[in-house]
DNA sequence: CTGTGTGCAAACATTTTGCAAGCAG
DNA sequence: CTGCTTGCAAAATGTTTGCACACAG
């Protein structure tokens, strides 16, 4: 398990995925590489067919297949290394966990969105878990509303 | 589109409901009042499986399809009577949108759900639309983590 | 009667699994 | 060499659609 990713380099965070490979028995292989620097090169959330399709325009010559991006992307998570979120009704979307953590605020007039972060809702957050006996391991929270310029329209 | 369903009875429920069905031409069915009873009568988070397995145990003579409960149930969703959480690849659960608001928290092991409502929480969301002159008219909040049972496995 | 609603089966979409061959260590 | 990894095809899931009959209005 890797703890922390935030702001890492390309190469720090491929030296922590080979560490991470060989701690578990697993390889390092062309493949999973390709998919780690896609997920680097693009900050985007993509999907896992998304993801897919720019592995395979980026690397044509590995042929990688959406399976191996599948199977990637789940050991991937299981590591803390990328993070998924469900947008709506259609699928997972997975997004390289190397940025700090932030929530947003969307307006529901042009679409715009903020980020921010909170201190104190961070905190009771974790306060409403421990009344649960959970174990939180993420959370999501958007706020939405209309933003100060669509008021005015 | 109906706008609040907050603590109605049943029979005010069922009426905003035949409504509703009068006044976008469709018709009122034995199926589409026995998804919304079982939806009542049990306060839960259903899969379309689980609500379509309750709905043929409860209403056997009504022989309904799986099919149909999807089909109520998008219905109701685009109406805002009952609201989805979505949980990606794995498929969305849905509830009847008549309690007061509350939030989630979602054990990733076994899917459970667990409501809670925390008044600080809902304060400093207005406090942090304020800050960024947001008019808020709804949000999200999500908690995931494991939950007491299945961290003992 | 008219046209919406229904259940069934089939189609779809997305993700996982079985397998034989490939390749990292 | 060993056994993890890969791509393919097939299977497994979850959801939607086409259709002919049923039935509400």
């Amino acid at each position: 398990m890797i703890n922390n990713i935030e702001n890492l380099t390309y190469e720090e965070l491929l030296e922590k995925f080979k560490t991470l490979l060989k701690t578990n028995g697993l390889k390092y292989t062309a493949q999973r590489e390709a998919i780690l620097k896609t997920l680097f090169d693009n900050a985007e959330h993509f999907t896992p067919e998304n993801l897919y399709l720019l592995v395979k325009q980026s690397y044509p010559e590995l042929n990688t297949g959406i399976t191996t991006v599948y199977r990637t992307l789940n050991l991937l998570e299981e590591n803390n290394i990328v993070t998924s979120i469900s947008f709506g009704s259609q699928g997972k979307k997975f997004e390289l966990g190397n940025k700090p953590h932030h929530d947003h605020l969307i307006c529901e007039k042009c679409g715009d969105i903020v980020e921010f972060e909170d201190e104190q809702i961070e905190k009771l957050q974790e306060e409403i878990a421990k009344r649960y006996n959970f174990n939180l391991t993420d959370h999501l929270m958007q706020l939405y509303g209309v933003c100060q310029k669509c008021q005015k329209n």
